[in-house]
DNA sequence: CTTGACTCTGTAGTATAGTACAGACTTTAT
DNA sequence: ATAAAGTCTGTACTATACTACAGAGTCAAG
């Protein structure tokens, strides 16, 4: 069931090179390998590899992706850390949702002006902030 | 009332050299100068600088940057090419909100998860997405 | 049993988005 | 009047995140 790494990038959707280029950061775990040399994957590679492609399209850097990868709770160490990351992290994803909120309604307003056809300024989106 | 580069960088919480760099490829117009070569802005300026900087923080490139600060209502013009634009960046904004919820879930799970002292598995984010 | 597709390591090149001078000129504060 | 701080152009350097080989070995279909 395991599988090889054109297999991997082919459902995640992104380059092979790109695959061992995760591995080489550590953002992907080493998979085990065949007799030949050859990378053997769990499944579960392809959804780590479809989020960390959704978390790149959503802003987040590689090394931030790691740091969300890596965030658990271990019982033999304290979990105030992990707790604390992770509750940034939920302020920042909440600052970014109020950022896209008002560009989308920027963008409403702009479609609405359309309709009624309404010539609109020089940059609407920025007009639209100020207000 | 005009601003120098340094003011704009300053209040917009970018560095002077990137201003010039947003010049060069077009996301700010060029503004008038005084006799002796200084830039001049418009105070709107800042505005425009703080929507790039928080836009760029969503994951959006500097070319999409420039297509957003562009659309705009032409009454001599058609505007369905706009409309059209509009509102495809208003599907890829929603898709970016649900991706963001997505994790947002899982990040307040793994808090959760913290309070209860509950010990997580190798990869909750990625667990909590699997489900 | 060959041939075409796939994989390996290692190194080098690219695109994007800045960032950092050098060397000269201008403005501002004292 | 002068010194510090700011600005100018132009070029070069950096970080991030890939992307593209070269040259050798491996696997799978007919």
């Amino acid at each position: 069931m395991a599988l090889t790494i054109g297999k991997v990038a082919q459902r995640s959707g992104v380059g092979v090179e790109t695959v061992r280029f995760y591995e080489r950061t550590g953002l992907v775990p080493r998979p085990p390998r065949t007799p030949a040399g050859y990378r053997q994957y769990p499944d579960g590679t392809v959804n780590r590899m479809i989020f960390i492609r959704h978390a790149k399209e959503l802003g987040f850097s590689l090394k931030e992706i790691k740091e969300l990868l890596s965030l658990r709770v271990d019982p033999r160490r304290g979990c105030d850390r992990v707790k604390t990351r992770a509750e940034q992290k939920i302020a920042e994803i909440d600052e970014r949702m109020r950022q896209l909120k008002r560009i989308r309604r920027t963008l409403d307003d702009l479609v609405e002006a359309c309709e009624l056809r309404e010539p609109t300024g020089e940059c609407p989106i920025l007009e639209s902030l100020d207000s």
